[in-house]
DNA sequence: ACCAAACCGGACCAACGGGGTCCGGATTCA
DNA sequence: TGAATCCGGACCCCGTTGGTCCGGTTTGGT
């Protein structure tokens, strides 16, 4: 259905969290901050720092930080980091042998352009345009009147 | 993984075929005309069918109908007829009762310019913009060499 | 020196949806 | 009347997602 993982939800939820709040913060805290369970939030921020996008430090008193700020941050790069790369086809990348029919399939490459207009509409959103306001269950006196589109 | 399922990509090859070819062609015809399974190809028919983007004429002699140049037909169209309405996340439209934890949940309703970023980027671009040339196996003289984009 | 807190890496399993097939019914033309 | 074809739905298999858990390693405190 064209959509991104849950867990590309919670990437978001929790980085705004971890900016909310600054500095080094668990995943246990950010978990119970968040409402979400907690292996889950650490799943998540594991594989934001593989990405780079936090750091992790081990030990006691250790946690996770914010390596960039969300204004600076790209939705493209959480979406790269948690769903992996951004192809809305299987047979992408001109990878041969993947695809039994290759030498049939009619549409091979072709989906390329499509790709690359995802890519550059999800690069030019930040992060901090859709992250959640401060702390929720605050609501904040007039927020933009956001277009609810539905269909099409 | 941000990907559109395998039958929007078979409804664009039978569309293209369908533009092609035009007149009226049975699903059977197409079928081994793209080398599709001949019930997936009646599927994706038929979907397009319930969607307004073809014309199903019964009995004998009949067959589909293409209703729209493809020029004229955005991607998204397609899209939304085979996957369904283009929304990122599950909690969208303001659907309520959906999210057993929508009190809690900070982000609903902020992906909305997201999918609207993604909607409006799909229907820039037109179905006949990615079809395949005009019969498989045929290689036009000079198709523009495709950019192809890795990872980001 | 020891222990507790926390991250790291991976394996594991259940649930959901996609992909593909099939069947009976309705409709139209020869 | 019969053959061809669309229509609508049910059905099942498989892959991925999501959520969990465990052992190992690092670090700071007592």
């Amino acid at each position: 259905m064209l959509r991104v993982s849950k867990l590309t939800d919670y990437a978001v939820v929790v980085l705004s969290r971890l900016e909310a709040e600054g500095g080094v913060q668990t995943a246990p805290g950010l978990a119970t901050a968040t409402g979400l369970g907690e292996p889950t939030v650490a799943k998540v921020l594991k594989m934001l720092s593989q990405a780079g996008l936090v750091e992790g430090q081990r030990g006691a008193r250790g946690g996770y930080r914010l390596l960039r700020r969300l204004a600076d941050l790209p939705l493209s790069e959480v979406i790269v980091a948690i769903d992996g790369p951004i192809a809305l086809t299987a047979c992408v990348d001109g990878g041969v042998g993947l695809c039994e029919a290759e030498h049939v399939c009619p549409v091979r490459g072709r989906w390329d352009p499509v790709n690359a207009a995802i890519r550059d509409a999800l690069s030019r959103i930040t992060v901090a345009e859709i992250a959640p306001p401060r702390l929720p269950a605050f609501a904040s006196p007039a927020t933009n009147p956001v277009a609810v589109l539905v269909a099409e």
